[in-house]
DNA sequence: TTTTTGCTACCACTATTTAGGTAGTCTTTG
DNA sequence: CAAAGACTACCTAAATAGTGGTAGCAAAAA
């Protein structure tokens, strides 16, 4: 039974050092293959369908869309596929949103090459696989529900250094109402001030600078 | 002339997926050699003195300190060292500062390895090489003279959402002054508030959440 | 259908921030 | 040594932000 069929790696990345470093060490693997890189989320959704791999490993941040998007996109035409979040960092909204989504791994992209190996065997084994440092972080925030839509919107107009009257031109809203989603703001993530409720916005990936 | 010796490249990275695509993309040409690989600022000041490369390409964020300071301790004891840095990001203070610092070229981790091979062979040949983009970034905030010290000091007390009181009671100065230094840094960093002026901190590379 | 959630809006009041100016001390620079 | 920059401090006044409570409406969920 060792003469299985090695397990078809696609990797997602714009970043072609990091393509490089995934393509050595997968392809040295006796049991992997890389199938085909991609640096956009078009090429992807487009050469996952060409090239039918058993695992995709896909960056959370690409130069056209977000990896949420491509990882909703793919799975919306192919539900079963096996697909592995890879991002730099730890903002873990974009982990629930990914998670929620149906990625089947997460990982950070400064982990061993080992653990890499290691999640895509268990994906591809049909297990799901997210390491303990991301899911403690998860369950800290799961009271805290996310804020809503409008909330985010605001909290990124409060980001660009608008005041509250700004902000309800920009949004076609009262002023008072801007306040009303700023206390719940607050409220919810936790923060003192508009400032730290930035601060944390970009922390957890609910807003970008 | 052709049989010169290789160019002997050292690497150094927290992330390594990174060290494995920029070793095997270095050892693929006929010209060069990677002579050794650290992850931690420690390891490579320590190396650098075992390998004596002739290029180093080194990562701004290192796990246990930055990789400017890696930078200013290689140079004070080997002041002819030719240091690239490499980093994820844009973040131009940062960049002002390494190149102050002597480093000798600056990368951005998501460009064609054509580009870094360009630029290993360029720094060994004893040029700079700072990408356009960059250099346009450096020219576009020379005029505003960084922040001092202590700005960005309180700086960093509003970004975790003090108020002037509080950041007054923790830096032992009075709110008054308090308020004269955010004056100040918003006037520098062109902000309309306290919390813009965080954005724009981060966004620049002074301050980091 | 009743309940909940999200978005909207207003009021009153307090707290905080921002703008303007003046000025003393110390250190670094020319 | 004079000049410049950095840090400190105080004052006044206006503008903005934050707190707390009430409430209507529509859509979604129970």
């Amino acid at each position: 039974m060792s003469n299985k069929q090695p397990i078809r790696v696609f990797s997602v990345d714009d970043h072609p050092l990091l393509r490089e470093g995934i393509a050595t060490l997968v392809n040295n693997q006796p049991d992997m293959t890389l199938v085909g890189e991609a640096s956009t989320g078009a090429e992807a959704t487009q050469q996952f369908r060409q090239y039918a791999p058993d695992v995709t490993l896909l960056d959370l941040r690409l130069p056209d869309m977000s990896g949420i998007d491509v990882l909703i996109a793919i799975r919306s035409e192919f539900p079963q596929a096996r697909i592995v979040m890879l991002t730099t960092f730890e903002g873990d909204v974009e982990v629930q949103r990914a998670l929620q989504a149906g990625a089947r791994g997460y990982l950070l992209k400064n982990m061993p090459p080992s653990e890499l190996l290691d999640v895509i065997r268990q994906v591809h084994a049909g297990k799901k696989r997210i390491p303990p440092e991301i899911a403690s972080q998860l369950l800290e925030h799961m009271s805290d529900e996310g804020l809503t839509e409008r909330e985010v919107e605001v909290l990124r107009e409060v980001a660009d250094g608008n005041r509250n009257r700004e902000i309800a031109e920009r949004l076609f809203i009262s002023e008072e109402t801007v306040k009303v989603h700023i206390k719940h703001i607050m409220e919810k993530l936790g923060a003192a001030d508009r400032t730290q409720a930035v601060a944390i916005g970009v922390r957890r990936g609910i807003i970008q600078l």
